[in-house]
This record gives structure tokens, sequence and C-alpha cells, in this order.
DNA sequence: ATGCCTTTTTCAAAAAGA
């Protein structure tokens, strides 16, 4: 069962990108972030006709925008934060069932949050700890649970191409690595390193200053699992083939796949 | 360096992203 999680920066814009790429990944589930589209503008055939009749969507109009993607259909389907009052449209989340039993997918646009100090990153702090809450709830009802999305942290240095120069900036800073590291006191694995992996392995490139063909990246998408899950997971890899199309999304696409059965 | 790029608003310039 493979799950792949993808910030692809307006589905508008990227459609032909999703399709081609699904087409040479045929993934059980794909994750999206930052639809940018209402679900009236939710292209449902294209992706039907692609193999993925099961879409669970959470959208609206300009900014953030959350997708499921499924060949297999999704049950339970939540939105948002249980408890959390947001204007933005940010998480969604599903039951798929599997011959090994249900999965719970929970698929999240992390609050970009501006800079330490900001109105922006007060909410970031707010919005984490309703997460926080809300997925131990969620763990209790579903151990067998995979987290997945843009979070928008660097949980580590090594997740990052500049540490020091960006030291405490944005996505590097101390109180948005606790919140990180607190989502793994939950019981939940970074599952991307539970395996070697190649030095500065990113998932997010900036548009400018060359940063993508410098290598000039950030590792903010994530996929954790449960512990219920540790031990099925054969591989998590990110995908930087789409990053060198012409008009790219900015981020790239992180699959884990999972021995279900 | 209040920059650099991209998308969306909507047709010009601003906001937001990360």
């Amino acid at each position: 069962m493979k799950i792949t999680t993808w910030n692809v920066n307006s589905l508008t814009a990227r459609l032909q990108h999703v399709l081609d790429w699904l087409q040479a990944n045929p993934v059980d589930v794909l994750c999206l972030q930052e639809l940018k589209l209402t679900e009236d503008k939710f292209p449902l055939m294209e992706l039907a006709a692609a193999g993925y009749a099961h879409c669970a969507v959470f959208g609206q109009k300009t900014y953030n925008g959350v997708a499921l993607l499924s060949r297999q259909p999704l049950r339970e389907v939540g939105r948002n934060i249980e408890g959390f009052q947001d204007e933005s449209s940010r998480v969604i989340a599903a039951t798929l069932d599997t011959p090994a039993g249900p999965l719970r997918l929970v698929n999240g646009y992390f609050v970009n949050g501006q800079a330490p100090g900001t109105e922006k990153f007060a909410y970031k702090m707010a919005w984490l700890d309703g997460l926080n809450r809300y997925l131990a709830a969620q763990l209790r009802e579903h151990p067998r649970l995979v987290l997945v999305g843009d979070f928008n942290i660097a949980p580590e240095d090594r997740d990052s191409y500049d540490p020091e120069g960006l030291r405490e900036t944005i996505h590097h800073s101390t109180p948005e690595r606790e919140h990180f590291r607190r989502l793994l006191e939950l019981g939940l694995v970074d599952g991307f390193r539970l395996f070697e992996q190649p030095e500065k392995s990113y998932t997010w490139w900036d548009y400018r200053m060359l940063g993508y063909q410098k290598n000039r990246g950030l590792r903010i998408d994530h996929v954790l699992v449960s512990q219920a899950l540790r031990s099925a997971v054969q591989a998590c890899s990110i995908d930087r083939t789409p990053r060198k199309w012409k008009q790219p999304s900015d981020h790239a696409p992180v699959t884990v796949d999972l021995a279900l059965g």
C-alpha cells in the first residue's frame, strides 16, 4: 500500500502534473495540500478517469485546501481539527479498509507562520496545540494511523540547507521543533528516518535564487506513522522528478510503502 | 536587500507562501 503526500501549490495550475505523476506512480492514496480551489472546481472526472474514483475534498477559494485521492473507498471523513475553530481548510481525515484492517489517514496543510513573534506565528502555535490534542484522540480511536502533509517544520538541522544561517527563523524555530517532537511523543514515527537516506534530502525549494538547482531546500513535508504500523513500513522516499518539470510545484511528493497484506 | 518566483485575486498591483 503506497501513500503519497504532495503540496501541489494550486491543483488548477498543477492538474496535468498530478495526472502525469499518477500515471507513472499509481499509488493507492494521494494526499494533496494547497488545492487553492473550492470543491465545485475540483477535477473529479479527470481523477476518476485516472483510477482515483474515491476523493475526499476540503476546499477553499485562493488559499489552503486539502484532499485525499483514493483507488478504494474512504469512510468516516473528517474535516479540520475537532474542537479548534479555524477559518482555513487545512485538515482532511478518512478511514481506508485494507486486508490487514482499517487504516486512518490524516492529511494536513500546517500553518506557515511567517516569522516567530508575528500574529501568524501565534496562530501556528495554537493550531499545533489543537492538532496535538486532536491526534491524541484520533490515535485512541484509530491505533493504525498515518499523519501526512506539509508540516511547515524542518524537524532537525539536517533537514535544512542552512541550519546555522536560518537558526530560530520560520520552520527552524525551537517552538516549532518542540511541536514536532510532541507529535512523536504521541507514538508517531518519522517514516523517512526509519531508513538510511541521502544527505541533504529536502522536499521544498524556493522558486527564487535557483533554489532547486543549488539544492537550497528544506524537508518540511512528512509522513508519520503510528507505533502499530511501524513494522509495516517498507520504504519512504522523496521523488524530485516533478520538481524538474516545467512550471513545477515548489514541493516534491513523499511516498511511504506499507506492507498491509 | 521591504529584492529574487509563483499563484490568485482580477487586468495592476498586492498578498501570501516558505
